[in-house]
This record gives structure tokens, C-alpha cells and sequence, in this order.
DNA sequence: TCGTTCGATAGAAGAATTCTATCAAGTCGG
DNA sequence: CCGACTTGATAGAATTCTTCTATCGAACGA
């Protein structure tokens, strides 16, 4: 019952049998006699299907929730069982913002030294991505904004604050300043993330708010290439204070990182995790963990 | 899977592995095997055996609450899915102390106006056992004392308040009272429920305080048994307030239910239902009829 | 109209579940 | 200490379920 369940959510997902079909690790016609059978036993028809698959049904939809939720208690069992016997063990998914993703490592390193058996998996993921694949159960957690847009129904631990700097060079306009208003910035061509991102929108908004029509000359959902840019001087970027400390962008004194004000804007970052109760022992150390971190990071 | 838990929930309540399984409808060897199945799939041992059932393993007791969740929730699923298709349907198990039966029926009946095609089973038990079989999903909701002894993880909602009153023949000694004391009340021969009821403790414990020993005479965990003692008059007893109106013990003028004072003792009366979020619609249902009738119970 | 994609269906092979029958160990009364 | 009884495990056969491969038919697009 528990893996026919299963294949529910993975159509929910994959929105296509085939697809399904191959992530649950069977054939087509298995998946699609799995389906049936819930069907069959409910009485119900689940799945609107017209030659192709077309969405789930109201009754389809609520079915899906309780799967997810049986589901997710049946892997929770197993992994506490299995925690019972040999310690913390198995594999912890991830999804963090890409701004965020710099500051994982403050959570997985403590963890790993108390926990050496469990593993990572972390993907670079938006906001609103983060949220669905956490109610999806593809995720374990996820790290990003936690005061901006709204979250449903999930356990958040407060983690950071991000604040906003100017990322230019030290021989480029404004690059001998102290602080930079949000004005000025808008006057000068950044490199940002794509407007998937939450960052972006932000930073969208904040340069917006200042009545000056912002000069975004490139965009990317890569951290790697907006780096890559930034770090050869001839280009600025907005990023949180923190992603540039960590990745000690301005160390070599060609990059300087200046605090954009008026306004000072801020967001918090923290934990996201499924609401349920009890969760997973893995997700539930990293929950403690970042309780314990949290102090260390405040500032 | 889900079918192999329920084995574990069978085993845990019938302690008896013959018996659990034929509460399942199996046969011992299938209720075996699949025991068994689980312990494999675990690689953990979840039940002590030494020629007969000596309990089970701490795995299997964290096993048993995940398998509780899980099954309450499969079957909270087919029920949902059901009252989309069909409007409320099914069988409701309520269970409820003894001095507390008169008073189902103010849940009941307006139930069963709103809901026609829902039927209800309705047990007589102690607050402790309604406890454990709403932990075991043997019942879907409880009606007991919410303030006197220990509740657990339940949802509870106040339906009335529980106060005293000396049930005795208007001839009898007492009888012509306009209140009477526990002190008085403890040097009655009295006829009450047996000691593994709550609302004897309650009662007892009332009594002794006087410092005076009660005489109780007969016991019976049978309330039928200690009104037929009282209506001859004969029996004096203690019993609520609000029993003693719903039966019409007092009607005939032959009896007289006297307020007991010096304390005016009083305890709460309320729906127990699982915690679990969001419950079966049947008993969503009943809680919500539980809070529109309280408080036409109110005094 | 033709090729492609998608999901349903048929039928066979394989796996699992469940049953009956029996066994072995422990328990209890005499 | 013996024999009957209780309890749960085991063996083996029958049956049911599941899953696979192969194929079909409908819808869609070029």
C-alpha cells in the first residue's frame, strides 16, 4: 500500500507515468496498475486522464496529501529504527538559496563532527522551490528567507541576517566610498541573480523603491558565474555581506564589498523543515543544530 | 506494509499472537510471518518471544507508535475519501465513563440530525482504559474527566462541570435536607462504582477528607445495578448532579438529590479526541458538535 | 496524413502471501 | 515427574498479487 502511495507522489511530481514510473524504479503499466488500484479500492477516481495525464482531482488532491504524509511517517520509522541501532546514519537532502549556500557548511560541519555517518546531498534551489520539494518530501530541509514571502506549514529556525552590499572595484566609480545609497547603486550596471530569486526581488524592489529605473546588465541563476564576473574587477554586483565575507571575495584588495544604505535593509535567513511531528532523527539533529549555531551567527 | 502494522497494533493489544490474529482475520502463522516480515525488513527484533508473547523490544515500542500514526492516518485517509464521495459515513466508537453515558446522547442526537447515515458504538469504560484504546484507535473519542488525573496527547473539549449530589429516600435518614455535608454524606452506608473508576476516587477521596471512613456497601462497576438499589429507596449514593436529572431518578418524589457541601466539589466533563491533525471527518465532525453543545451545557 | 507521444491493456513469468498441518518448547495440575 | 495443554515457529502447497514485455489506440503536431 505504502510503495503504491509512493507512486502517487512521484506522479504528482513527475506529472507524466512514464516519468513516474521510471523515478519509482518500475515500468509504465506497473505504475499505472498501482494508481488503478488505489483507485479501485477507494472507489474514486484519482487521476484526470484524457490520453495523457491532466492533473489530479479533488479527491486526488486530498489523497495526496495524507500520502505524503504516510509516506513520510513510513521513512521517519525506519530511519529512527535504524538510528536506534546504529547511530545517525544515512544521507540528509538539502536545498538552500543560492545565497544561502555559502553559509551551509556552518550547519554541516558541526553536524558531521557529532554525526560522521550521515552524508549530504545539497542542491542549489529558489525559494519557492525549496518549499514544494520540502512538502514533496524530495527535501530533508532547506535554508532561505524566512520574513519576505510566505512559508506554510514548516518548523523555521532563525539563522542570520542578510544585509546588502555593493561588490565593485576599488578603482571603479564609488569604489573609494564608505557606504553607497541605494540610489547610487542603481545608477551602476550590476550582474544579478535571474528573478526566480527571492535576492533578486529584493534587490529588484530596494533599487526600484529609489524612483531610479536599476541598470542590470547580467543575470544568472549561477553564483559561480556572477563570481566569476564580479571577480575581475570591471563589473558590480549587490550581494549579502556575509556571501562575500565567506567567500573572501574582497581579500585581495582589488574588490571592495560597501554597505548600501538608506534604506538598511535586511531579511532573515534561517532552517526550513517539515512541520510534522516527530520528524526524522537526521532532520531533527539538524533542527538542533542550527539552534545551537544560530547564537554564533547573530550579530 | 500498512497491513503488516496493523498486525503490530493487533499484537500489542491482544498480547497473544492466536488472538491478534484472529482479530485481524488470519491465521497465527500469517500474523507471524508478518511480524516477522517487519523485524527483516527493520534488521531489528521488535518483540520478545520465549515460547509465548513477553512484549516488546524498544524498537518495537518506537515501531508501534509510528505504526499507530500510520494506520490512523491510512484509515483516516479512506474515511475522507469516502465522506467526499458519499457525505459523512461510517461507524463512530465513542466510549465514555460511566456517570458520563446519560450525557452521549447530548452529542448524539444532534449528530445524527446533521449526519443520518453515520451509526455510533457506544462503550461503557474507565477514564484509563478510554485512554489507552483512543492510543490503540480502538475508539475514535472518549467523554471524561479533563481535570482530575493525567490526559496525554489528546484534544479535549470542556462539556460540562461534574457536581455531587446524595441520592436517598425522602423517608430516609438525610432525606429531608436542604444540603448536606460530606461529612454526613461519609456516615451514610452508600452504594457506589467500583474502585477502578475515576469518579469512585473522586468520591472516596472526598469522603476521607472528612476524615471520617465511608461505608460503602456495595460496589458495582454496573451503573443499571446502582440505580435499581437506589429506586427502592432503600440505598443512599453519590452521584452527579447532572445523572441524576437525565435519568429521573428524582421524579417520583420518592427520591431526593441533595446538594453535598463543604467542599463544593466539581470536576470537568469533556470529548477526548485523538491529537492528531487533521483528524478522521467523522470525528472532526463530533468534535465540532462537541463545542457547539457546550455551551447549552453550561451552569 | 504520418509519425510521435502517452497511457491503457493483455498475457505470461515470477514473487509474495496465506493457508493447513505439524512441531517443539514451555506450563500446569495431579 | 508425567501427560495434557498452550503457544508460537516452521514446512510445503495453493493461491493471489505483482511486475514485466509487448502491443494497442487515442491524441497531438507538423
Amino acid at each position: 500500500m505504502i510503495d503504491k502511495l509512493e507512486f502517487l507522489l512521484a506522479l504528482a511530481r513527475e506529472k507524466h507515468f512514464g516519468r513516474a514510473a521510471d523515478a519509482c524504479g518500475v515500468t509504465q503499466p506497473t505504475l499505472s496498475a498501482g494508481v488503478k488500484q488505489i483507485e479501485d479500492t477507494f472507489g474514486v477516481l484519482l487521476v484526470n486522464r484524457g490520453s495523457r495525464f491532466q492533473g489530479f482531482t479533488a479527491e486526488g488532491e486530498r489523497v495526496l496529501d495524507w500520502a505524503r504524509r504516510i509516506v513520510g511517517d513510513a521513512r521517519a520509522m525506519r530511519e529512527e529504527v535504524h538510528a536506534l541501532r546504529h547511530g545517525l546514519a544515512g544521507r540528509l537532502r538539502i536545498a538552500a538559496i543560492p545565497t544561502a549556500l555559502a553559509m551551509v557548511e556552518t550547519l554541516t560541519t558541526p553536524y558531521r563532527a557529532r554525526h560522521p555517518n550521515v552524508q549530504f546531498t545539497v542542491y542549489s534551489r529558489t525559494s519557492i522551490e525549496i518549499l514544494t520539494e520540502l512538502e514533496n518530501l524530495e527535501i530533508d530541509a532547506g535554508l532561505t528567507y524566512l520574513d519576505n514571502e510566505p512559508l506554510g506549514r514548516v518548523t523555521a529556525v532563525p539563522l542570520y541576517t542578510e544585509r546588502y552590499r555593493l561588490l565593485v572595484a576599488a578603482d571603479a566609480p564609488l569604489g573609494d566610498r564608505k557606504t553607497v545609497t541605494w540610489t547610487e547603486a542603481a545608477q551602476v550596471p550590476l550582474c544579478l541573480l535571474t528573478p526566480d530569486m527571492q535576492n533578486r526581488r529584493i534587490i529588484e524592489q530596494l533599487l526600484r523603491d529609489t524612483g531610479v529605473e536599476p541598470n542590470i546588465t547580467l543575470e544568472s541563476d549561477s553564483m559561480v558565474l556572477l563570481y566569476s564576473h564580479v571577480r575581475t574587477g570591471r563589473w558590480a554586483s549587490v550581494m549579502p555581506a556575509r556571501l562575500a565575507a565567506s567567500l573572501g571575495l574582497t581579500e585581495s584588495n582589488k574588490l571592495r564589498a560597501i554597505p548600501i544604505v538608506e534604506p538598511e535593509a535586511s531579511h532573515t535567513i534561517g532552517l526550513v523543515a517539515p512541520a510534522r511531528e516527530p520528524m526524522t532523527p537526521l532532520t531533527a539533529a539538524l533542527v538542533a543544530e542550527a539552534r545551537r549555531v544560530a547564537p554564533l551567527l547573530a550579530d
